[in-house]
DNA sequence: CGACCATTTGATATGGATCAAGCGATGTGG
DNA sequence: CCACATCGCTTGATCCATATCAAATGGTCG
């Protein structure tokens, strides 16, 4: 793929601290909309809540855990469309199915929120349309900025990978990973060991350190950030 | 430079304009709504509609012609978000600013629709509301598949680009393109060489005939659509 | 401890990028 | 109307980032 040596670029370039719009895998809990009642419901690790081209009769909240949402490719590779942490929403559609699958990375507990109520409550309360809209729109970002990072380069792509966890899951200067490397990959459109050797890799120059292969410690922001190309991607 | 071969141009538009019948680069003209009032604009080929990070004051509807959007990044390439055909919009966006520029490919007319006025109406007008939301939640399906596109080979990306355009502007069994190898290259994050090698490759395996550069014949679109990775990403 | 799974590391292959001509259509000025 | 520059596209040769294939290491749980 387009390759540039990144190292050197990165210094040439003004580092444009780029905050990137927030709430990454979108659907932020920036509402804890009181409207929004649901059933709490237990998803053990890596079972499905749903799968793609079901019917989509809920919408979900993470209440602990961590979701993903993916589809199968034909060749039979995996595509990751977002990892959801607490607070986050998923299984919005306009459509009337699923577009993705979705199921617990860990063990999660999640708040199903009926459909029909939803809609039905949105055609006459305008706070639940604008709530709707807004997560679809969140929901838009976030693809927004995935497909900029899938036309990047490996190291960008793994770099890109961590500012957006940092922002969501960092404690300290430390990110705990809830997701295996395949994972991962099949967010970054990359093989796990590319991930793998790209992760060694930074560690080997001294941006990061991997205490464990689920820990992260983030030593060099500033070189992240220059790797991470979407961060600033309104060029010179 | 200012000029432009305008040849079938002109012709080819007016007959898209009623052939098209999908919801591709999302935002498609299933809504008349009269509601949606706006100030007709004439923009020439390659003029600037607004530029990314301006504030984004107003939404836009193709009425003629053809817009691209895009972001460049931060290594000088450019990131094509999508191509918008007579009758679908674009320049919506839930934030302040606009996240993407938006210029015209061919000399082309849009319709200007102030934002304010917009959100002003949709606080009580649900039907605007709803609009607004489908508009999203368009766009948002269109940045999926695109998404999808991104992880493919470089034949899947080009054959699904062309099933892409076959929805949305076929007349007969030929597409005309409206744009540039280099602006297919830059939607599909491939080189324009390699755009130009898989096009050649198609025509040598008899899918499609290049009667001229910007014109397609589908010879076999199941050939195609086989090829066509994300056309059937919910595999065996 | 041993089986299993996730991750890392190594060696090699390859698809697409890059570098570099060539080519055909369009437009320009003499 | 014809050389000639320009532009968009194609074609060719080579390179390189990442995939693929393969094996070693490490962590977890019975």
């Amino acid at each position: 793929m387009s390759m540039q040596h990144g190292l050197q670029n990165g210094s040439s370039r003004q580092v444009a601290a780029r905050t990137r719009n927030e709430s990454a895998p979108a659907t932020q809990a920036f509402m804890g909309s009181n409207k929004l009642t649901g059933t709490p419901m237990p998803f053990s690790r890596n079972t499905q809540i749903y799968g793609e081209s079901e019917p989509a009769d809920y919408l979900y909240k993470v209440v602990s855990g961590v979701i993903r949402t993916y589809r199968v490719l034909a060749d039979g590779r995996r595509q990751i469309g977002g990892f959801y942490l607490p607070g986050d929403f998923f299984g919005l559609e306009v459509g009337d199915d699923y577009t993705f699958s979705a199921d617990a990375i860990a063990d999660s507990k999640v708040l199903a929120i009926k459909r029909s109520a939803l809609t039905a409550l949105a055609t006459h309360d305008n706070e639940v349309a604008q709530l709707l809209w807004k997560l679809t729109a969140n929901e838009l970002q976030h693809v927004q900025d995935h497909t900029l990072l899938l036309v990047e380069t490996a190291q960008e792509r793994v770099s890109g990978f961590l500012m957006e966890m940092a922002k969501r899951a960092l404690v300290g200067n430390q990110i705990e990973l809830p997701m295996s490397r395949q994972d991962i990959a099949d967010y970054l459109g990359l093989t796990i060991e590319t991930v793998s050797r790209t992760l060694t890799h930074l560690e080997k120059t001294s941006a990061i350190e991997l205490p464990s292969s689920r820990v992260v410690v983030l030593l060099k922001r500033s070189t992240l950030n220059q790797l991470d190309g979407s961060a600033r991607y309104y060029a010179a």
